[in-house]
DNA sequence: AACAAACTGTACCGCATGTTACAGTTTTGA
DNA sequence: TCAAAACTGTAACATGCGGTACAGTTTGTT
């Protein structure tokens, strides 16, 4: 273990930050195995001893890093805005702003590298599952319910229900992304894919709230 | 280059797939950095020069390793099968099948491997797309139009709406399990994400017939 | 039995890795 | 101004990697 102790204070702290993001866009591009310290201190110069003086080892520093981006996802769409809006703007506007973000580059480096790795940093799976999908799943839910109750009609699975939206938003763009072609769609079609699936979603609300009852299955 | 040629003959064809098979298990495991040839011949015995030999090199083995797993993926509804189907049985059908087998162990590990190593291997993130999520959408695109013409309606964009549908029933289960739990569903489970998602589907496919022209609703 | 092809075991090469040690230099703060 | 703290550069370490060489052993075929 290294025991030089790194700086503490405010100053040279930019130091730690440094190596961070440099360290970042390393381990984004070429993942854990193939990113090294080598390559690292090439791109920002200075010592491995400083490296080591802050993040301890490899695995630590991937876990900071990790964590840092996974901090840097925006707020997908300001929860309280989100509030003020009727049922379908919520949805085109939360829709949009999901695709976006997720087919981002960054975006996708980092969910490549999550899934990647998971095993072996389960921390990391947790981490990026709680801050991403579910953190989103949640305050979807508290909209559509809100709406549900402004509207007089009931939502019976609404968890669920954001749950398969979400899916129908983002799955297959992101599989494409992610295995075959990294282009992101265009502003255009992520207002296709958005205005199509926020449709989808208002038709089977309109059905169930419509029919009173659900029509269970045969 | 390793130059003594393996055996093309049928008998000891079973060398090369023993260590194809331990190969797989073994990368499937541990992803393509942290699998070695050393590692790979401590669990079948032999010596590195028959790998070489069959395999040329570590990148190589790994192309054919996923090719083999891309190719024992099942097909994942038996298409005539499906097409005898009224829509909202072939729907049921299709969404449980495709839960069962792409929460999979097996196909879990598949694609995380293929999602973390596309960039450096453009060609298996093809071979997979093309043999699972795409396929899987031209199946059930025809499967869709056909139950449309059957029924006298129409589908403005088929192949989008089943885009929407697999989104729907897997995206969720499968990130779930990517980064976090990969406890696959219970059947149980499986049959309540189907059921929900079939019904959305139909919701929406009867908003928009009945809009369009003669109400045609089972 | 005998010959060739396939296979094995071991040792080796060059190289890159994570990590540490250490002596020297710069920066910081009082 | 000056010591302490932070940083740098270089070198070294043990280890494991992909890949090769090669002499010896097993196997299949005739």
């Amino acid at each position: 273990m290294y025991s030089k102790k790194p700086n503490p204070n405010q100053t040279t702290v930019s130091k730690r930050e440094t190596i961070l993001d440099a360290a970042a866009e390393l381990f984004l591009k070429e993942g854990y195995g193939a990113a090294s310290i080598n390559k690292l201190i090439d791109r920002i110069g200075g010592s491995k001893a400083t490296v080591y003086g802050y993040f301890y080892s490899k695995e630590r520093l991937f876990e900071s890093i990790v964590e840092s981006i996974v901090e840097e996802i925006p707020d997908f769409i300001n929860g309280a805005q989100l509030m003020d809006l009727e049922l379908r703007e919520g949805l085109m506007a939360a829709s949009q702003r999901l695709l976006k973000i997720a087919t981002s580059p960054r975006h996708l480096a980092l969910a490549r590298i999550v899934i990647a790795e998971t095993d072996r940093f389960p921390e990391i799976g947790k981490i990026y599952y709680e801050r991403a999908p579910q953190h989103i799943c949640e305050v979807l839910t508290a909209f559509i319910q809100q709406c549900a109750m402004r509207g007089g009609f009931e939502i019976a699975h609404p968890r669920e229900t954001v749950e398969s939206f979400t899916g129908m938003v983002l799955h297959h763009q992101l599989f494409r992304q992610l295995c075959v072609n990294p282009t992101p769609p265009t502003d255009r079609e992520i207002h296709q894919l958005a205005a199509r699936n926020t449709n989808m979603l208002l038709a089977m609300l309109s059905i169930k709230s419509n029919a009173g009852k659900d029509p269970k299955r045969k």
